[in-house]
DNA sequence: CTGGTCTCCTGATCGC
DNA sequence: TGCGATCAGGAGACCA
């Protein structure tokens, strides 16, 4: 989304409310994960308050971040404020099923509304961009049909910061001490701390098999079990399969598509993700599947130890 | 504190 | 053809 920096946000509507997650929320979590508690009777807490600059209107992109799966929108607020001060962000969590997606401004009529749940308006940068009819703006939409991602609001960048900081590394960039550091005494499968984003941020179920298998690890291998060399293995392996997946633009299963609307690649890729009882291939042996960290999980017994 | 389980939701798929 | 049941997945809430 770097097509993104340098627009002015013109109008920012949210069509659900349940997607967000506002400063002062009492939870952590998404608004709708609230109404579960013991005593909660369909009774919603009192929504917090929304400024229009919370869902950045008004303001104009400075930048896009990313850090494991969560993806940050950088806006200067329409204020007086200049230099890194009046800085804010929105940070978008796709989840499983979500996607942003960047049309024309006015949408062409088949652009599909169905399960999006924020929607922007952007000008045109002033300077004109080259993909961009002169004159003509563009608008973001945040669709999400399973709801598993959503929206979150943070009225600083420091906010941000902490929020980020109690994630761990990034899986791109994640070093063998990093991944030795967080599997130091713990007792769990080295699987359920690839997939821990506060251990390491970044790794979801079919790039956590792919890199395990990659680097011939036993998933449900107590993760302080394992050694330097192991550690090497394991990040190079989450990064060059991170990379590759990156490079065939995701593994698409069932409805997933790009944001431009393509499906990914790299599921014809996968050695054993979506492959059990079938031959490994490398050693031709029968793939193992069973649940290791609450997740559906493939490996072969011969090469992974 | 650690680690395991439950839960949210919808589309795809399968059996009848 | 249609319908109901089942499954998948990210991550916060909750519990032992």
């Amino acid at each position: 989304m770097p097509r993104l920096v340098g627009l002015r946000v013109l109008t920012a509507r949210l069509l659900r409310r349940d997607v967000l997650v506002a400063p002062g929320d009492p939870s952590g979590g998404f608004a709708r994960q609230r109404g579960r508690g013991p005593g909660v009777n369909g009774r919603a807490a009192p929504p917090a308050a929304l400024e229009p600059a919370d869902l950045l209107e008004g303001c104009r992109i400075v930048n896009v971040l990313r850090h494991g799966k969560q993806l940050a929108i950088i806006a200067r607020g329409p204020g007086r404020g200049s230099g890194a001060h009046g800085e804010r962000a929105l940070l978008v969590q796709l989840g499983m099923s979500g996607g942003l997606t960047l049309v024309e401004h006015p949408m062409p009529e088949d652009v599909p509304l169905l399960h999006v749940h924020a929607l922007w308006t952007m000008g045109a940068k002033a300077r004109a961009g080259a993909r961009l009819r002169p004159g003509g703006g563009v608008a973001l939409l945040f669709r999400d049909p399973r709801r598993f991602g959503g929206l979150r609001v943070f009225r600083s960048c420091s906010e941000l910061g902490e929020h980020w900081a109690a994630l761990g590394p990034d899986a791109l960039a994640v070093t063998p001490e990093d991944l030795l550091r967080a599997a130091r005494n713990s007792e769990r499968a080295i699987k359920a701390l690839l997939l821990d984003q506060s251990s390491i941020a970044g790794v979801g179920n079919i790039y956590a098999d792919e890199a395990l298998f990659r680097a011939r690890i036993r998933p449900a291998r107590p993760a302080r079990l394992i050694k330097p060399a192991a550690a090497v293995a394991l990040t190079g392996a989450v990064r060059s399969v991170l990379l590759e997946a990156i490079d065939a633009k995701g593994s698409t299963l069932r409805d997933y598509r790009g944001a431009d609307g393509l499906r990914g690649g790299f599921q014809l890729r996968h050695a054993v993700y979506g492959r059990g009882g079938q031959p490994c291939p490398s050693c031709a042996r029968r793939l193992s599947e069973a649940t290791v960290a609450q997740r559906t999980t493939v490996w072969c017994v011969n090469c992974q130890r």
